[in-house]
DNA sequence: CCCAAGCTTCCACCCAGCTGGAAGCTTGGG
DNA sequence: CCCAAGCTTCCAGCTGGGTGGAAGCTTGGG
């Protein structure tokens, strides 16, 4: 199949798959006789398992050190879950953060709710920045 | 103060004090006859609020608009309430998306530590990616 | 035979959040 | 008076994951 087939049926665009053989997630296929890129069945299921790893938040790196153990015949078990465990570990620090910041933006927005409009004059002193902000 | 005192006041570079003037986190601020940039205090004051709003997670347009609203002097509390309430939804998706793929991650994770090693041979059907992977 | 669609390569650009360096001006201590 | 450090502007590049477009070749149906 030429490489818009394998985009059509992996679902994504011939940009992404060239780039992804330049990047050396693919490796170069085989050509016809005009030049054109020719791949194999195999080549969708290594798309597909590249969507899904990357659905789980693996980078293209990580993914290519993934796939480049697995062509050595190796085994990547333990390389796949050290990989997943740092990243389990980046999300539950991302979470947090953002959940500290929810709590901050939240403190500023229930103030704002008690402030009493008609003191908003001070054009150089927004109370509703000025009184939970200090926090943020 | 100059630039470098204020960058070293801050904990921050010259660079990045110029760069977020350039995006507009900060106003252009009076120069010397030299033309030397001049800060004051509330600069100092300003600098700290962007660090701890990035801190939190907050991107540089996110912290830009909420100081727009503070320079404007903040006179419409329902304006700035409805910004506050805007950046408190974005807030509560990133969350919801970062516990989604935390979970999914987690049974990934979780899964690999049943498998057989021996069982992982097949480079293009890793089972730790493609046993719950398939759920994403 | 013709023409559009699809393929090739290459170069550029997008987002964010900066950093680095070049070329040239100003300031301050010895 | 001199020189280094600090300031100015502008231009470049970095990471990640691609997208867009130009110029030119190939393929396939009418």
């Amino acid at each position: 199949m030429r490489i818009g087939d394998l985009a059509a049926t992996a679902g994504m665009t011939t940009k992404a798959i060239r780039y992804y053989e330049s990047i050396g997630v693919l490796d170069e296929p085989a050509r016809t006789e005009a030049g054109y890129r020719s791949y194999g069945p195999a080549s969708v299921e290594r798309l597909e398992f590249v969507k899904q790893a990357q659905a789980s938040g693996l980078t293209l790196a990580e993914i290519t050190s993934i796939l480049e153990i697995k062509d050595r015949g190796g085994n990547s078990c333990e390389h796949t879950r050290g990989l997943l465990k740092g990243h389990l570990d980046d999300l539950d620090r991302k979470i947090v953060d953002l959940q500290r910041a929810r709590r901050e933006l939240s403190k500023m927005y229930e103030g704002a709710a008690l402030l009493d409009p008609a003191a908003c004059t001070d054009p150089n002193r927004c109370q509703v920045i000025t009184q939970s902000g200090d926090g943020l």
